[in-house]
RNA sequence: GCGAGAGUGGCGGAAUUGGCAGACGCACUAGACUUAGGAUCUAGCGGGUAAAACCGUGGGGGUUCGAGUCCCCCCUCUCGCACCA
């Protein structure tokens, strides 16, 4: 064994040894229990970040524990390689997108190969690979034969900088969630994804994902947002219906106005004719030329203009006037609203300024409220008045009533609605996977026939510095046969959202290569669902919604049995230096390649893991990394030490009367095995698990300088497998080497996980605390399992306990055995 | 405003069931080895004191023999949502 530790030819000994005896492959066995580990893959940006070192790092070790313990483990690695990037890099650098993506590609792998993670390389997919986005087409083409997949023209978020339209998940705060420009609206036609019939599986299958965080349930469950209610019916005045949803139907007789939205195809057909036409258009045209933040943020100042058209209440008869205002959101509902300002804040905020009456229809028990002496809006449940007919009814019931009396005169009832939206799928980008659809004159919209797929993505093209798509510019692309009549016909030039890609790429792991289908039944029942997932907290609602979409999807059409993919989710927090993400314009970004020539994969997967806990932020240091590297190299020397000094001595058994500070060895031996086990398994708490093993180490280095080796033998080398053992899934080079270097059998990883011995945890004598009220003043060793009466005597014989209680009175005395005893003097 | 989470040495973080606060690592200090030390080893390392006492887990109160941990009130920070009818 060399004396010092060349980390760069061990890690490259075994990352070629392990390639080669293709360590990691895996394939399906019923007869052993399962464990499907995965990280979210990575977009092929060219170069790996620590973000992702930290996500592999942690599926590595989950991986590797679990394979030891005897799990058939699914640890795969793919690409999520469709995507803006690369078309940007192509106006930039006239380098196609393919090319690009493909280098990249070939870059990153290296590089998770220089980490040493076990992922079984045969399984990889690239969703920009024909053989990949020929299946997400079938998805496409399936979604479309259940009218899942459709097109409508609609007001659509429109990123200027990226080109393209957005999905609402992809705008956050009225920003591009990739590139941060300020969204628009823009009036399309578009493909999108019927998620909303999924709304309420979606939202009631939460409470069963008890491995997930909780604050992404809530925000998933946020961002469905269901509210109950009630769809009733207004007519105007000549005759227009005005649909509403309320979740208050008990309040329509406080009705005194009616808003719609600015943007509402309705609004010109109630100004038609009327004098105040002009003046609503142009504050139609104003309150729409605003942004969508400074529209729909609580703060913003209601404003509303009167239509000059009125509309007829159908439960009292009462005629109340039609207004157009900002505050209304043409996304929400029905666009229209029917204005109850005695109970909604909002209404009451709008009607005050613009003298607008307010009537009270629910006042709280026994009292009564005054519309003109209100200062808010009274919101809370009450009881009914002046509302007819339901006068004295509870909140409860009115509402369950008017809904009723709304059914029986067929004029409303009871509804679900959703904050959710469908998902628009469309982009009007390049590099994307084709939406398989041919437009005909004579057909209309006609799917590309399902043994025509795939679409394939025309290579060589050109870009134009515009950043337009050059697609739709491609005409002998662009210019097909009609599948259904033979005659001309065009492409869709839209693409789909990357999410689509990313919503199926854990089920295509269990059955990479299949040509048939996008993969079998029987191997995707047998790996999914996936055990635990691995990613970061930004995925909180797009990825992890959409894929719980796709999954139940593929549950219904028969692909999978399960509904939901995911039964673990663990969201890993950020890599920061001094303070900040990461980022290449705060310029604090460290980079793991250059992390891996200085010190090894071994040493940066090992700071990373010890840092922080998984969830948490991790805050980079140097020196924290040195540490680490420390750690190894004490490490290494100590299997050095142990190797020239111990090892010809350790084959013998133990002597049945072994010293103490060789019992006090086998303690701590196992009691790492038991901690490092539980904090990898029941905690995630991998800093835990690492600082376990550096004890040992500490205790095992120790003890080698001290012992006689004849009589060290045997203890030794039982502490030496189990550190090697345990430390194999967080550097997993190193301890194969040394492994090998100690001459044990084989692959350390193909070991089965050590198991904690209960007897050598056992101690024979234990310290004990003694307190005088409350604080520690002495400290005994005593037998282990000494009973109460014992201690208490024990304590009263301590010198220093009898000093300070003397002259006092004893008024109560609290044993623990085996912790403490508690003298309470006074 | 609403919801979730967090607040512990100089720093990252431990403390799993209410029972020794600060494991482990970093930084720092002293010493050893050395031509040298940014290597390695030994010792120390919350504040305070000569040593003790004493103080100490964001602040205040409470329960308890005993509270970082449980309960109530408050402060600060992070994240999410935010005119959703």
């Amino acid at each position: 064994m060399h004396q010092k530790y060349a980390f760069k030819a061990v890690e490259e000994k075994w990352q070629q040894i392990w390639e080669k005896v293709k360590a990691f492959k895996v394939t399906e066995d019923p007869e052993k229990p399962k464990f499907y580990c995965l990280e979210m893959f990575p977009y092929p940006s060219g170069k790996l970040h620590m973000g992702h070192v930290r996500n592999y790092s942690i599926g590595d070790v989950l991986a590797r524990f679990y394979r030891m313990n005897g799990y058939q483990v699914l640890h795969p690695m793919g690409w999520d390689a469709f995507g803006l990037p690369a078309e940007n890099a192509a106006i930039k650098n006239n380098i196609p997108p393919a090319k690009w993506t493909w280098d990249n590609i070939a870059n990153m792998r290296e590089q998770l190969k220089r980490m040493g993670i076990s992922y079984d390389w045969d399984r990889e997919v690239a969703s920009c690979h024909p053989n990949y986005y020929k299946w997400t087409q079938w998805f496409f083409l399936q979604f479309f034969k259940k009218g899942l997949a459709y097109k409508k023209a609609s007001h659509v978020n429109w990123c200027p900088s990226c080109a393209t339209v957005l999905a609402n998940e992809q705008v956050v705060g009225g920003h591009c969630e990739r590139c941060d420009t300020k969204v628009e609206k823009r009036s399309l036609e578009q493909w999108f994804f019927r998620i909303t019939e999924y709304a309420d599986r979606l939202l009631a299958n939460l409470p069963k994902l008890t491995g997930w965080p909780e604050r992404v349930k809530v925000m998933q469950e946020n961002w469905i947002g269901r509210s109950k209610g009630a769809g009733l019916v207004f007519k105007s005045e000549d005759g227009h219906e005005l649909r509403v949803f309320t979740t208050r139907p008990d309040t329509v007789f406080g009705v005194t106005y009616m808003v719609i939205a600015p943007e509402h195809p309705l609004v010109e057909e109630l100004i038609k004719d009327k004098p105040q036409a002009e003046e609503v258009r142009e504050f139609v045209k104003r309150v729409t030329a605003q942004d969508d933040i400074t529209r729909t943020a609580a703060d913003t100042e209601k404003e509303g203009i009167f239509t000059g058209a009125y509309a007829i209440n159908p439960f009292n008869g009462e005629k109340v006037p039609i207004w157009v205002a900002n505050y209304v959101l043409l996304g929400y509902g029905t666009g229209i609203v029917m204005g109850v300002p005695a109970h909604d804040q909002r209404d009451f905020e709008f009607a005050r300024k613009y003298g607008l009456p307010v009537k009270v229809v629910v006042a709280p028990p026994g009292e009564t409220l005054r519309g003109e002496d209100l200062e808010e809006a009274f919101p809370a449940d009450g009881v009914l008045v002046n509302s007819g007919e339901f006068n004295g009814l509870s909140t409860k019931e009115a509402i369950a009533a008017v809904t009723k009396k709304a059914e029986e005169l067929g004029i409303g009832q009871a509804e679900v609605n959703y904050r959710l939206r469908d998902w628009l799928i469309s982009r009007q980008r390049y590099w994307g996977a084709p939406i398989p659809v041919v437009y005909c004159d004579k057909c209309g919209i006609v799917p590309v026939p399902e043994e025509d797929l795939p679409v394939l993505l025309p290579e060589d093209v050109r870009f134009k510095p515009s950043g337009q798509s050059p697609l739709a510019e491609l005409e002998e692309w662009v210019q097909t046969t009609c599948p259904s009549c033979g005659g001309p016909a065009r492409r869709e030039t839209d693409t789909m959202d990357t999410f689509v890609c990313s919503s199926w790429y854990f089920m295509r792991y269990t059955d990479p290569k299949n040509s048939e289908k996008p993969f079998d039944r029987e191997k995707v029942d047998y790996w999914l669902p996936v055990d635990q997932y691995i990613g970061g907290i930004e995925h909180a609602i797009l990825h992890l919604m959409y894929a719980r979409f796709f999954t139940m999807v593929c549950h219904d059409l028969g692909l999978v049995g399960v509904e939901e993919p995911f039964t673990n989710l663990l969201t890993q927090g950020m890599v920061t230096k001094d303070g900040f993400k990461m980022s290449k314009s705060k310029g604090n970004v460290v980079d793991p390649g250059y992390i891996i020539d200085s010190y090894g994969a071994d040493t940066a997967r090992l700071f990373i893991l010890f840092a922080a806990p998984p969830e948490k932020d991790l805050e980079w240091s140097d020196q924290g990394v040195e540490g680490c590297f420390r750690f190894l190299n004490r490490v290494w020397r100590l299997a050095y030490d142990v190797d020239t000094r111990v090892r010809p001595y350790w084959d013998g058994t133990a002597p049945s009367n072994l010293s103490n500070d060789a019992k006090e060895l086998r303690r701590k031996t196992h009691e790492t095995i038991k901690r490092v086990t539980e904090d990898i398994k029941e905690r995630f708490n991998f800093n835990t698990a690492i600082s376990a093993l550096m004890e040992l180490v500490n205790s095992l280095g120790k003890y080698v300088a001290e012992a006689d080796p004849k009589e060290a033998g045997p203890v030794v080398k039982e502490a030496m497998e189990a550190l090697l053992l345990c430390l194999a899934p967080f550097a997993p080079h190193i301890s194969e080497e040394i492994w090998s270097e100690l001459g044990f059998e084989g692959s350390v990883h193909d070991r089965s996980w050590p198991e904690y011995d209960p007897a050598a945890l056992v101690q024979d004598e234990v310290e004990i605390v003694i307190q005088i009220n409350g604080k520690v003043r002495e400290r005994l060793v005593v037998p282990k399992g000494a009973s109460k009466e014992e201690l208490e005597k024990a304590a009263f014989a301590a010198n220093k306990v009898q000093e300070l209680t003397n002259g006092k009175q004893v008024r109560k005395v609290i044993v623990v055995p085996d912790k403490l005893v508690n003298i309470v003097v006074g």
